[in-house]
RNA sequence: GGCGCGGUAGCUCAGCUGGUUAGAGCGCAUGAUUCAUAAUCAUGAGGUCGGCGGUUCAAGCCCGCCUCGCGCUACCA
């Protein structure tokens, strides 16, 4: 059993809000791990922080002409507040942008630096703007793409095409910043030499061993992550740079390193660490302890696109500094979806977490509706998706009938039979209590193993065991005969002590719902270690509601959704499915691409289109997209590769009528001369069709 | 194209190192019940475990091939 534990949750970039994908990705499963520890009574802190840095940033903050700062702080504050109010409980939520990361961080470099063998420096030739006296980041940097082109490409991308590209690939590069040709400049960059870290990862990670000590069982790290970080290191391990000439950032402590920065990805996992020094120095304690002593557990929680930084590059980099304890598991999630399609901001499909809250704002129980509903439907080993039909099942027929109705009738009952006071028990409370110690054991098991969706069922099973419990007893039947029975008092005792520990026990997944079971009961609040006593008792046989103990009022913990007489929660629900319905109708409806500026006849008189027909189509070798075509002009035969393989089978195609650009000067794809292009016609969703006579019509006839 | 993960009841998913009649929640059907938010409880019907082939006394679980989904990566429009 470890002493102290380390949380952390993928630090959000600052450049736009969350939705629930996030939150159910790196948040509520560590909020849920985090208060379950804190309730056994564990050393732990959970620290987080909004992760301000990188390129991103500045070229919005460009495009905006707004400062860098200005965003930072809106979606510092935005993810911070946002968090509170969901329950998320972090000891401490930081940013990369203060005093005491940049120093922490300026530290980490200089370690590595002086300790030789870990960093290398590089010579470049990178672009500059003498007007602006800057180096051009690749986002900075725009021409004409040499693959298609396109005029606008940027010194990373493509946008037109998708290539990805280098900025000394682009014909005629342009700053975005002055919007003059740059000049190529030599540059000297630092590298983190991560390829000589490859082998003890791998040991590492296949069988959690390092230096001959043993540091996890690899049997408890989910199957998707351990695969991905064996095949990712299969692909070899290259040097990786970690510094950039920007102005946004933090400067690379070095004298001849004027006007450079730290690669945003290298600072931003030290963001855990300052956000632990910041915790420390508030409250009094030693960070170094929860990072560096042997008896600390370091947990990192994040999503499956961060498995390879924080299994992988974070763990190098912690190793070569030394001293630092390595993660002891990162049970990464994969992705949520969201009424079966991916969240999309510009689509508007989707919900984030700050707008939820808004519209849900008169929607009792809101936070763990939607908490529940993530729990219930975690992607923790496969995709998954969320949906209103089901976060409404969820809401009424688990959290209202089953777990809320039953501690209503269980109060009901006792302020009805007993005037609300514990009624003394016969019952040897050991045997009597024996299946649900078992079933409080099965959710602290699954808990342990990070298996959340498993734990809020067994949650579910403790309260279904009182709803049957009290159905088998059924206490109104013997009441009736008898208001003085042993028996009804002993199922009251039982059924009462079922309650106390679902208020604990319910605390790390609804913490705005135990509360409330504790004033029904009339128990104090919840602190660190309440469970842990409440099991222990449980463990000896003492009730965690002694006999003479008086109770609260009832008092329903969750009004349903589909509720005859009040539709009100209902109506906020289907405005939420409204929304998407609008989106989709809105994409299928009148919505197109502008058209283009008026050309003139003589322009479209340069096309020479001519009508053909496939006659033959073969798949070509190490491309996906792209198909070989031989299609017949009726006097000549073209050889045309098409990118149409996606929507095509090769067999398929042969006879299918085309329209032909017959004059489009040849070009060379995957090494196959095309001579010509086909007419396609591409909807919103990207299929593909062709445009063409009708079958047999005659080839190489001229359209126009 | 390479690699990783996944394809199990109508829906959403569990199934540890292969071992007797494959599980849960919801939904559905029938019955019981009334303390309770038209809640609860019991019983039942539903599966060629993506497809084909193989290893084994025995395969959802191992091996090979194929297929579909997601992701990474390469190539490419």
């Amino acid at each position: 059993m470890s002493k102290r534990y380390l949380i952390t949750s993928a630090l959000p970039y600052a450049n736009g809000a969350l939705h629930l994908g996030h939150l159910a990705g790196a948040y509520l499963p560590a909020d849920i791990y985090v208060r379950y520890l804190r309730l056994l009574g564990k050393d732990v802190v959970w620290v987080c922080g909004s992760d301000e840095h990188g390129a991103a940033i500045t070229i919005r903050a460009k495009k905006e002409g707004i400062s860098p700062q200005k965003i930072i702080d809106k979606y510092h504050e935005l993810a911070k507040s946002t968090f509170e109010r969901l329950g998320i409980s972090f000891d401490y939520y930081h940013r990369t942008s203060a005093p005491l990361h940049h120093e922490t961080s300026q530290d980490f470099f200089l370690k590595l630096y002086k300790k030789g063998g870990e960093l290398e420096e590089r010579e470049i030739g990178q672009y500059y703007d003498p007007e602006y006296d800057q180096f051009l980041a690749d986002r900075f940097i725009v021409g004409t793409c040499p693959k298609c082109g396109h005029e606008e490409a940027y010194g990373d991308q493509c946008e037109n095409c998708g290539s990805d590209l280098s900025p000394l690939e682009l014909i005629n590069p342009r700053s975005t910043l002055s919007g003059k040709a740059p000049q190529l400049k030599s540059t000297k960059h630092w590298y983190f030499k991560l390829d000589k870290h490859e082998a003890w990862l791998r040991e590492w990670i296949a069988t959690g061993t390092v230096d001959g000590e043993q540091q996890h069982d690899p049997k408890t790290w989910k199957r998707h992550v351990v695969g991905q970080c064996l095949s990712w290191l299969d692909g070899g391990l290259q040097p990786r740079s970690i510094t950039r000439d920007l102005d946004w950032g933090i400067p690379v402590p070095l004298p001849e390193a004027k006007g450079k920065v730290l690669y945003v990805w290298f600072d931003a996992p030290i963001g855990y660490i300052s956000s632990t020094r910041k915790w420390a120095e508030e409250n009094g304690k030693d960070w170094e302890l929860y990072w560096k002593d042997k008896d600390t557990t370091l947990i990192h929680f994040i999503g499956k696109d961060n498995i390879v930084f924080h299994c992988i590059v974070f763990p190098a980099m912690l190793k070569a500094y030394g001293e630092f304890n390595l993660p002891k598991n990162v049970p990464a999630n994969q992705f949520l979806n969201f009424e079966g399609q991916k969240f999309s901001k510009s689509r508007g499909w989707g919900i984030e977490q700050h707008e939820y809250l808004e519209e849900f704002k008169d929607f009792p129980n809101k936070e763990d509706a939607l908490r529940y509903a993530l729990i219930r439907n975690m992607p923790e080993n496969k995709d998954a998706d969320f949906k209103w039909d089901e976060f409404t099942d969820f809401h009424d027929k688990e959290l209202a009938d089953n777990l809320g109705n039953f501690v209503n009738r269980v109060i009901v009952l006792t302020n009805k039979y007993y005037d609300g006071v514990v009624p003394a028990t016969s019952q040897g409370l050991r045997a009597a209590l024996a299946p649900v110690r078992e079933i409080a054991r099965k959710i602290t098991g699954e808990l342990d193993a990070f298996s959340f969706r498993s734990a809020v069922l067994a949650l579910m099973e403790l309260s279904s065991w009182g709803n049957t419990y009290l159905q088998d007893v059924s206490p109104w039947k013997l009441y009736k005969e008898d208001p003085d029975s042993q028996a009804v008092k002993d199922c009251m005792f039982i059924s009462l002590q079922v309650v106390a520990l679902l208020s604990l026990l319910a605390e790390p997944f609804i913490p705005f719902t135990a509360p409330k079971i504790r004033k029904l009961l009339n128990l104090p609040e919840l602190q660190n270690g309440s469970l842990q006593e409440a099991l222990d008792k449980l463990e000896a046989g003492q009730p965690l509601l002694p006999s003479g103990h008086k109770a609260g009022e009832p008092e329903l913990l969750f009004a349903k959704i589909v509720d005859r007489k009040d539709d009100s929660r209902l109506q906020i629900v289907n405005r939420q499915k409204e929304k998407l319905q609008k989106v989709l109708e809105t994409e299928k409806g009148e919505e197109r691409e502008p058209i283009k500026p008026t050309i003139q006849y003589e322009d479209f008189a340069k096309l020479d289109l001519r009508t053909g027909a496939i006659t033959a189509a073969e798949s070509i070798p190490k491309a996906d997209k792209l198909l070989k075509l031989t299609v017949s002009l009726g006097s000549e035969q073209r050889t045309v590769v098409a990118g149409i393989a996606k929507y095509f089978k090769p067999e398929e195609l042969p006879g299918q009528p085309v329209v032909l650009v017959a004059n489009l000067a040849p070009r060379k794809l995957r090494g196959i001369e095309s001579q010509g292009m086909i007419l396609m016609a591409e909807n919103e969703k990207g299929e593909l069709a062709f445009v063409s006579p009708k079958q047999g019509w005659g080839n190489g006839f001229i359209v126009r």
